[in-house]
DNA sequence: CTTACTGTATTAGGTATCTAGTACACGTTG
DNA sequence: CAACGTGTACTAGATACCTAATACAGTAAG
């Protein structure tokens, strides 16, 4: 699936929110694909199956997942994508975090925007082997 | 000086130490230049100063700030900046974390470049303007 | 010397997060 | 029916971080 990066600042949960979005984003999920259950990728990520719970309600009542009780959860038939001005908001926010902490560790714009370049082919590719 | 985004989930000490050296890889901070009190600080930022102190004492750790004890802090004479290791690494995880969230969102590999090299020139502009 | 300003240290409390354990309602499968 | 796997809810504990309030040692200026 993907993984937890414990020395992340961000909460568990939402950096499992993230993951699952960018799975269906990149199409290793495709709408009405049933996503592990709670426990099992509780499981695999070696976490509590409270956080996880967390993440998918929160992914479900943004419509991006559905939940068939006492089935299972499912990626929603028409998953919801951040709108434009949503996404955008969110991409500057993550950009400047960015590049503040390449300019503090004295990196030039274009050693920023090469690593930005190889760590996205990097994570579409990783993704990409998993679906 | 800088700000203090209460959304970042960084901790604020890291924000700050992350705003001192952002301003001295940009020159708005000296070598040997006097940076604020640490009470000074935590009043403009709207913080504990116990919080301050701690950013202080880690830059002072790591060679990048000189105290004079019972006089004030100062940029050191040779501010220490981060071995081209250490740096690659910082940057190479900050990118992959930036690029996990503008997938995540759905954004292009062209937005994601177009978004860091503007935040990148707004940083620059908004540090240049104060120093 | 007295006053005021430095950085530093200590203690306490509040909040958010993660973990752990348990329980419940629902649906499928045997 | 019984057994099992779903998501969900609740309580309790541990940890990290921020805040708050003091106190202390050193330096500069009056």
């Amino acid at each position: 699936m993907f993984a937890i990066n414990p020395t992340d600042p961000a909460p568990i949960w939402r950096q499992i929110e993230e993951g699952v979005r960018r799975m269906i984003a990149l199409g290793a999920l495709q709408p009405g694909a049933s996503v592990p259950s709670v426990r099992d990728l509780a499981k695999d990520l070696r976490v509590n199956p409270n956080t996880v719970a967390r993440a998918y309600q929160r992914l479900t009542e943004g419509g991006v997942l559905a939940v068939k009780r006492g089935e299972g959860t499912y990626v929603a038939d028409v998953p919801v994508q951040p709108r434009k001005n949503e996404r955008n908001e969110a991409l500057r926010d993550a950009a400047i975090r960015y590049a503040s902490t390449a300019i503090a560790v004295g990196s030039e714009l274009e050693d920023a925007v090469d690593e930005v370049e190889s760590a996205y082919e990097r994570v579409v590719r990783e993704h990409r082997r998993k679906a």
